[in-house]
DNA sequence: ATGTACGTTGCGTATTTTGCAACGCGACGG
DNA sequence: CCGTCGCGTTGCAAAATACGCAACGTACAT
């Protein structure tokens, strides 16, 4: 591990807080002033961070730069995006995208309600995997092997009295998930927050994100909430098209 | 200027081109591949990357979680989103936002065009600021010093037979600009590329940050750009007013 | 003019970083 | 099955860099 590294993103992570000077992130780190500003200097260089006529130190656009770079690899999120905002617009409610990757499932876009009460996220933020719509629909689409072994390593907080407390529990969960297609969080992460996630799949048939519409149990009660599914499933239906992903027949039409 | 860090920053900027082993970037740096593994498990443990199970590595989604920290930090950017979606999607054609920070014009969002043919840009690019309608539009929007300054400090590179090349040109142009309260680029960044930028303002008058709307010439001519300039007129108007800008009245409803 | 607050520069040493050598694991070929 | 190759990983001592001290520079207030 680097700790001149390490330091460095500790600035980071602290001026995502607001803007700092020098002395404040000094005393931030416990080290002399002049180590700071190296660090500085060298994220400065790559405009990670810039500082204003106070010298006071704010994040920079690099980070935009570079965010857009991640995302740009994320092709599904391009495609996605349309739909998502008319699903949006046509619902109200908050729409999130989220993905798989390096073992969590974070959210890789937002569309937010339109309504005053609505759930706190952010693109970037990890998704609890035993208790949100997403991560249940990202996790289903492993295969068998690796959703067990994902399911046994989680750590069960118990969010709300509804939380799903251990990995058997979960993997039965995930099970009729796989089967339907869809999953809800029915107050599992937070009392009054219901959600639907749906997965989108890739021209293979992988599961390569989820789709999901939150909503406060102010505006929306559990079952109103599902009256929602239809138009969430028809949407994650026409991103995973242009995925490239086709239904296959039913078993039936095999027979002729 | 410490060494370690813009090791990790290389390593940052070479994932943005896409997945890497440890030994890919082990060659890139030319350092021992044990270096770099320390530097990606510090980059790994702030989620800025993460390595598939191909042992490749990705940057991560902890870059959008900064990103989005920082894209808060500038709450014109929230504030102009709907009109600028609007915008883009009542003309068709690409629309941008862009502030002055750190000496830079940067560009801090984008709605893009639906037509095939379209400029390449992307969130967190910075915009020439001799050449481009946003940073006109930004630069005029400065004190006279300052402006002065900034304008001495260019690098005049003639983009295009149109760009301006030097200073005494470019600041004549940044007073028509003020005075007109809107800034054009007429094929001077690229020369098929028309655009035209006006100033969103905050409360105090000043402007905060520069709406534009971009156009190749096989779709309109620089005629039919201007044509509409009076939408994008309208919108950093309702921008400028939702960020608590009054506009004052004219000079002879003063004398009753 | 003097003092304070805070950013900046140059230097030598203390600490951290670095690369070597060896190991571990999986895939492939004989 | 065994051996080799490719590539990731670990522990250690030496090399290199990072660090903090001391002094300086600038702006502001008294």
């Amino acid at each position: 591990m680097s700790q001149s590294l390490s330091r460095a993103l500790r600035l980071l992570n602290e001026l995502g807080e607001g803007p700092r000077s020098l002395d404040d992130l000094a005393a931030l780190l416990d080290v002399h002033k002049t180590t700071v500003l190296r660090l500085l200097r060298t994220l400065e260089g790559d405009r990670l961070v810039f500082r204003d006529a106070a010298y006071r130190y704010h994040l920079g656009a690099g980070l935009f730069a570079l965010s857009s770079r991640a995302l740009e690899q994320r092709p599904v999120r391009a495609t996605a995006a349309p739909h998502l905002a008319a699903l949006n617009r046509e619902t109200g409610h908050t729409v999130h995208l989220a993905a798989y990757e390096g073992g969590e499932v974070v959210y890789i876009d937002k569309y937010d309600s339109r309504h005053p009460v609505r759930m706190y996220s952010r693109i970037g933020l990890r998704a609890r995997l035993h208790c949100t719509a997403v991560a249940k629909v990202l996790l289903a689409g492993l295969p068998e092997a690796e959703r067990r072994a994902v399911a046994g390593s989680i750590e069960y907080e118990a969010m709300t009295p509804n939380t799903l407390t251990g990995p058997e529990a979960l993997l039965a969960e995930l099970s009729r998930v796989a089967e339907q297609g869809y999953a809800v969080d029915h107050g599992e992460h937070e009392t009054f927050i219901n959600c639907v996630g749906a997965p989108i799949r890739d021209a293979g048939g992988r599961v390569v994100a989820a789709a999901s519409i939150s909503v406060p149990a102010v505006l929306l009660d559990f079952e109103q909430v599902l009256a929602v599914l239809p138009d969430l499933l028809k949407t994650t239906a026409a991103v995973s098209a242009d995925c490239g992903w086709h239904e296959h027949p039913i078993k039936k039409a095999e027979h002729h």
